[in-house]
DNA sequence: TAGATTGTTAATCGATTAACAATC
DNA sequence: TAGATTGTTAATCGATTAACAATC
């Protein structure tokens, strides 16, 4: 369900002394309705109170395991140019427990520089890494030209989710998930709605 | 309607001695039915030639200006730190007819150099440039404590659409549209149909 | 005419909403 | 008890699908 991270951020930026939230306020927060909140909470179990709402911590427990987001998830971005960069400095990954692994680059002159606390490392030792760390997801950052070897490279791997930022069209085994973000898209659908209200 | 960005795309690929595509075609290139692209091409007007296909030239003026892509729109971007700099370097926003105007940061070391062909600017001359230079859409890049302040001064140029990156809720007036971008959400959804499978 | 493919209908499905009984 | 809020039902809505007549 697309709306569980929303509701996932509104829990976390809950103060600490918010015991429990209402439906209302959670579909205020997230723009949803609350009858969407309630349906899609009492899939998860049920931990609201009738006349009181849900405990805090523990929706903010179930969502986080529904989400597969228990365990920390090793990921490796590949390509350390300022997407690259950007990513790997991103705040909101650690606070979700993704933990940036590693970070490689095709640059023999960037290999060994760091970003953040990551080392650089050259895109050849990707396929050996990738198998012994056990990345869990790799994100691609790197030109659209390289992205369909750099994804053949992390699936060599063994890596089955893969997030990819390169503006190109990658083929993968059915076995692995990718998701394609394609930042154009997002200023279309703008473009669209200002068009819309024009 | 969501899938046209994408139907978009692939006439974008097709090559250019292609002169009409199939329902068929465009289903199997952008994952949905040959049932929906016709009903969705459908709504656009009649394109389409029985026994034929759809004519590509046609079909791709016409969902452009269904996106509202027909003008190229001019696009700030606030925030020139790595992610600031990866958009405005990016490729894919030419090709849409998405023109870099201006790019803004607050480091006051960092105003007069330049990414791409495009000179950083303070960010105190925002407000001023984006009524002047009438902005239609703007890009936040910035980190998230700063992220309120400049969709503030972006709508107090008159800037109507806002892609915003930065990882923070913000508050706009009912007549600003502004789309939330955030990059945790694609590796928790990533993460979710990998605990999925599991 | 025969083959191909659209445009559209009717049936199906799933998601959203409104409402309210259950219950804290 | 009175007020609040969940969990769930039934009604509604919109989107998807399958199918096929229309037509190139």
């Amino acid at each position: 369900m697309a709306r569980l991270p929303r509701y996932l951020r509104f829990l976390e930026e809950l103060p600490s002394h918010a015991d429990t939230v209402a439906s209302d306020d959670i579909a205020a927060a997230t723009g949803c309705t609350a009858a969407q909140v309630r349906k899609d909470l009492s899939h998860l179990g049920t931990l609201g109170t009738r006349g009181v709402g849900y405990d805090v911590a523990g929706l903010r427990e179930l969502i986080m395991r529904q989400l597969g987001l228990a365990d920390e998830l090793r990921v490796a971005i590949v390509g350390a140019g300022n997407l690259g960069t950007a990513l790997a400095n991103y705040g909101g990954f650690a606070a979700r427990r993704f933990h940036i692994a590693a970070l490689y680059d095709v640059d023999t002159r960037r290999v060994g520089a760091s970003v953040g606390s990551v080392e650089i490392r050259h895109v050849d030792q990707l396929v050996e890494d990738a198998s012994r760390e056990e990345f869990a997801i790799g994100i691609v950052a790197t030109p659209a030209d390289a992205a369909q070897e750099v994804v053949d490279r992390l699936v060599e791997g063994g890596v089955r989710s893969i997030l990819n930022f390169a503006p190109a069209v990658v083929r993968v085994p059915e076995s692995v998930t990718i998701r394609q973000v394609d930042l154009a898209t997002e200023l279309q659908i703008l473009a669209y709605y200002r068009r819309q209200r024009a």
